[in-house]
RNA sequence: GGAGGGGUGGCAGAGUGGUUGAAUGCGGCGGUCUCGAAAACCGUUUCGGGCCAUUUCGGUCCGACGAGGGUUCGAAUCCCUCCCCCUCCGCCA
């Protein structure tokens, strides 16, 4: 949700923020709409204060023991006027949140032009890459072949894009996931397991309705959903609160499983666990004072890269094209790491600034003095570990000619063996 | 799943159709008193929206007592639907 009222006073940043998105005419329609219920509005409430007076002198007349009948007659007529009045304020104003509810957030100025993945601007190519003397495998070949990844079966019961992770490489899931909840509880992120079935209120609130609905799973039976990522949850944490100054920072480390329907994306990575429907993953989620959001981003960013170093993964850094942006994102940075059976970066996080676009959704505020207004929040968003894509960087970029696997040095320390897959 | 109780301001807790946006208490903030503090006393203390004013303080009106509808001249108060919380029973990782 943008800041309807900044908007209203000087609409030409916004206006020429959002052609940079396409989505500009939206925004004339909505200062149109917005205008139509500024004019309704005074009408309405003039009526309802001549309501609230005449009411009050019927209740003096009836404690005096007189006769009312003519103000009510009057009233009863006023009434229905009012009625009326009150519904067409009801149309304008769901046509004005409907418009708006589905314009994306304000790309941040420092966010580079263009449309696609392809305009993404590389910042940095961080690590080696791996040299091999042999015909590299993928991912799924070494999976398949260690016992480590069952697919054929999995679509059997579940369907496609579904996978069995068995082995050592679940012993590899949890050594990872305890080694990223560690390093980020010492960068004062509360570990959390999420609900990961939500009300759409949250969906909602984090941008992913109304325009991503097809991505999410539903049960209608429960009108729940299912989250494609701890973000929703995590965002719901502190939707419709006031907080204060001193509340903030507040940081989130969230561990759950993530459902995504992958509609739209039939025919592409269909190849291994690369994009599946269920993931697990940890992602990070911050509450900060809107002066802070910058600083905040860069440091996401930096736990994101800190943790593929750890893990000695090749990776390069990339800031996303402010039309190819989601919604509710002003400015996002993935992390892409080196797929040698690919010969290319793919991406393994992603950490957005999400500004005030997510928190006037949530209705998440707080008051930067004792005594202030409250004004939105911003938050953020990164992930911390992609378990999955965490999975095929590592077993690619490790593998020996033998088709063993060599794990970094962080997760031998955690208890794993150096080398699994071997004879 | 069955039975019952309840949702009012930061918290506690009054209020069952007409100056109740809301008594009272606690907490918070400001002040008086004090060398200072405590106590006491005085004052103040919700959020959203519109209009006016604007250098600043502000003024005024409307809405909100879980949410949405209805009845009524008038709803925190009556009716309906939904949501949430609590107690007991059943089931259960």
């Amino acid at each position: 949700m943008l800041d309807l009222r900044s908007i209203r006073e000087d609409p030409e940043p916004a206006r020429a923020a959002l052609r940079r998105r396409g989505a500009a005419d939206a925004l004339d329609e909505l200062l149109q709409l917005d205008g139509r219920r500024r004019e309704l509005l005074p009408e309405l409430e003039e009526g309802r204060a001549r309501r609230n007076r005449v009411s009050e002198e019927i209740a003096q007349l009836k404690r005096e023991g007189k006769d009312a009948d003519q103000p009510i007659a009057e009233m009863r007529e006023l009434g229905g006027a009012l009625k009326e009045r009150e519904a067409e304020l009801a149309r304008v104003e769901a046509e004005r949140d409907e418009l708006a509810s589905t314009l994306p957030n304000l790309p941040d100025p420092d966010a580079p032009d263009g449309d696609t993945e392809n305009d993404a601007v590389t910042l940095r190519e961080v690590g080696e890459r791996p040299e091999f003397d042999f015909e590299v495998r993928d991912h799924l070949d070494l999976g398949t072949a260690h016992g480590w990844i069952e697919m054929e079966k999995a679509s059997e019961a579940s369907g496609s894009r579904f996978a069995y992770l068995m082995g050592d490489l679940v012993m590899v899931e949890m050594a990872l996931i305890r080694l990223v909840l560690d390093l980020l509880r010492d960068e004062g992120m509360t570990p959390v397991v999420p609900p990961v079935l939500v009300r759409g209120g949250p969906l909602y609130g984090t941008g992913f309705f109304p325009g991503e609905r097809e991505m999410i799973y539903e049960v209608p039976r429960d009108e729940l959903f299912l989250v494609g990522t701890s973000e929703v949850s995590l965002a719901a944490l502190h939707a419709g609160e006031i907080m204060s100054a001193r509340d903030l920072p507040r940081r989130y480390a969230g561990y759950s499983t993530c459902f995504r329907r992958e509609a739209g994306a039939a025919g592409r990575d269909t190849r291994g666990i690369f994009r599946v429907h269920q993931f697990d993953k940890v992602e990070m989620f911050s509450f900060v004072e809107p002066s802070q959001s910058g600083a905040e981003h860069e440091r996401l960013l930096q736990i994101q890269e800190r943790f593929l170093q750890m893990l000695e993964i090749p990776y390069r850094v990339v800031d996303i094209a402010a039309g190819d942006l989601g919604a509710s994102a002003s400015r996002k940075f993935d992390c892409e790491a080196w797929i040698p059976s690919q010969d290319r970066y793919r991406e393994v996080t992603s950490c957005s600034n999400t500004t005030d676009y997510q928190a006037r959704r949530l209705d998440c505020r707080y008051r930067p003095e004792p005594e202030a207004q409250p004004v939105p929040v911003h938050t953020l968003n990164g992930t911390a570990l992609a378990v999955g894509r965490t999975l095929i960087a590592l077993t690619e970029n490790g593998q020996a000619a033998d088709g063993s696997v060599r794990l970094p040095g962080p997760l031998v320390e955690a208890g794993l063996p150096e080398v699994i897959g071997a004879e």
